[in-house]
DNA sequence: TTGGAATGTCAACAAGGCTGACATAATGTG
DNA sequence: CACATTATGTCAGCCTTGTTGACATTCCAA
């Protein structure tokens, strides 16, 4: 900070200006739009909806994890997540296993079906990405996941530090 | 591209593994989140949805567009739309005018009321967007914006684009 | 043994998507 | 002028996904 007080001068302030976060704004809004619509449309057909690929991709990130972890990462109360697990589980795309050491905990897991279906998601939203990233190039795509990380509520933020590095 | 063909080496290309992507996929899905929290908070309070926000930001925008053009921004039905919109013209946050060349459409504006709201909104977005940008620096904000735009569907982008540099 | 945590379930409700059908007015076209 | 099309509004009904509240069960831990 050495320029104190005054308005805003130079160009490396030029980012902070409210039309450039307006921008930053707009472009969070048309590309999520697009970050969605590919899994979307597969979902639609299989008779799902963004919940159901919301909690099989986390569970496919961390096989066994509870449904309260589950609850926490995705930020919705237990009887949503429950309605959309019981279908997974119902049309055997998930498997609930009760803990070994706390019989009270359901631990989660995608049977076969579910990992398929997963990778057909993922595979559609990674395409996207991908070629979001190609055409960035590397430099943008750091810069990308910086603003975003920043962006994250500290809880939300925790969340994906430790699915970052925790390899699991 | 120096290096052409062969499987992929080298740091340059890191950002394009399916780990990187997926990083990159939960970064939005979390970001996102953070994105929507605070005006969330708001909405909730005077009795709104994210729905009314996406109008009242739109029509902020680009004062006196049309219905047609609101519809295809957002990309729902004009029922969809017809519900946020009437309750928002009931409550005397948006006024509806008649168009004069072609009297079958309506044009938008936000009342100094609906203009109020739309400060408080888009203060507390900004407010978010604000700290992230400065947290992240102006490279990462440039990246940032290069990979969602990317990232958008083509119509999604005109609009970004035409909004962006329109100016309107 | 008792309290509380983890989970499941039932009911009811709301927001905000969707489709389909229909009405109205204005406009454009032959 | 007649007719088709466009822009908009509206009604009805349905779905997903979120919410709250209440209540039951199971079981760990003090």
């Amino acid at each position: 900070m050495a320029d104190t007080g005054g308005p805003p001068s130079g160009e490396n302030l030029l980012f902070l200006t409210d039309e450039q976060l307006r921008k930053g704004i707009e472009a969070m809004f048309f590309a999520y739009r697009g970050f969605t619509a590919d899994p979307d449309r597969i979902l639609v057909e299989k008779g799902y909806g963004r919940a159901h690929h919301r909690a099989i991709h986390f569970i496919n990130r961390s096989p066994g994890t509870t449904v309260n972890n589950l609850l926490s990462i995705l930020g919705v109360t237990k009887q949503s997540l429950n309605r959309v697990l019981r279908t997974l589980v119902e049309d055997g795309l998930v498997e609930s296993r009760i803990g070994k050491q706390d019989k009270r905990e359901r631990h989660l897991f995608l049977t076969e079906v579910g990992e398929l279906l997963e990778r057909e998601l993922s595979n559609a939203q990674r395409d996207r990405m991908r070629g979001a990233f190609r055409e960035a190039g590397p430099e943008a795509v750091s810069g990308f996941r910086q603003v975003l990380e920043a962006m994250m509520d500290a809880d939300m933020r925790r969340h994906y530090k430790r699915l970052k590095e925790g390899e699991l």
